[in-house]
DNA sequence: AGCATATAGGACTATTTTAGTACTATATAG
DNA sequence: CTATATAGTACTAAAATAGTCCTATATGCT
């Protein structure tokens, strides 16, 4: 089914949230407010994604969250090796002589190549991209919290 | 870890095996033989595939399995189905509805952006891809994975 | 016709992954 | 000093996956 975690789809969820305000610091309570994710399971999405690097923190009273770089700069990719490790798509791209068929297969350089298509496509897609597709993130971000839920209607 | 599961990994080896000789029937025991995989684990590949006209099958004596169409014909995108079921990297992409943020949530499009991006990648090798060249490119590309074995292991 | 062989289909179980929670430690503002 | 918020770790329950086994059915051969 070639599916990505659902930590790592929360994860979108959060980024794309912070995304919206860039400039300021988002607590983990906030974030639980705004999105409807339980508060444990930000919490453990946001250390994740601090411990990788693509978000910063502050720690202590007034502290919170705040992006690393700039939306442009966060892949998909990047969150989802944040969230799940490293992507490959086979046990035997990421361990090399872990398959003990290793000798008999003669696909694995296939898989590689298929490995690197697929990164290059998650590699494409931005935060930025999310927060705004139609290229408008600088309004976005001056927007008051509550106008992000009428923002962009999803529709079935 | 975006990763397929290792049914799907025997189901290219297996496939690929076929796939020397297109126009011989190849019985589920020929195959274990010749890949190492266990019996049971290919006769359930098989079976899987065939129902997913990816092979066709002659049963009783001197029966077994069969290329449907051409390897250029069988792409990587309609294996993985075969084996996994639809393709999608989050819940909300294949079931509508099924998701209590749905309201909350906007970026449910984007993900089927990037569903679509990987989708194109898989696409895009063949079975045909996979049977040729194999040996050179094996080579060829196990020295950047070489590289990720440092940044990995994240315990997950 | 009857037997041997091979796929079809389903059910089942152990293992592994994942999700979510809880608890303790540490940093910081006021 | 205290309230607040992140850091880190460990644990448990639930779900998905892998692999096996069993019975039914189709086909070729003698």
């Amino acid at each position: 089914m070639l599916r990505v975690s659902k930590l790592t789809d929360y994860a979108t969820v959060v980024l794309t949230h912070i995304a919206h305000q860039p400039e300021e610091l988002h607590a983990a309570s906030d974030i639980t407010y705004a999105t409807g994710v339980a508060l444990p399971t930000v919490s453990k999405v946001l250390k994740l994604l601090s411990k990788a690097n693509i978000l910063t923190s502050q720690r202590g009273s007034k502290g919170g969250y705040l992006l690393a770089n700039k939306p442009e700069e966060i892949d998909v990719a990047k969150v989802i090796t944040a969230i799940e490790g490293p992507i490959a798509m086979t046990e035997c791209a990421t361990h090399n002589g872990a398959c003990e068929q290793e000798s008999l297969c003669e696909i694995k350089g296939n898989w590689n190549m298929i490995n690197k298509a697929v990164y290059t496509a998650l590699e494409a897609v931005t935060l930025a991209d999310m927060v705004a597709p139609t290229r408008q993130q600088a309004v976005a971000v001056s927007m008051p919290m509550k106008a992000q839920e009428n923002d962009l209607k999803v529709e079935n």
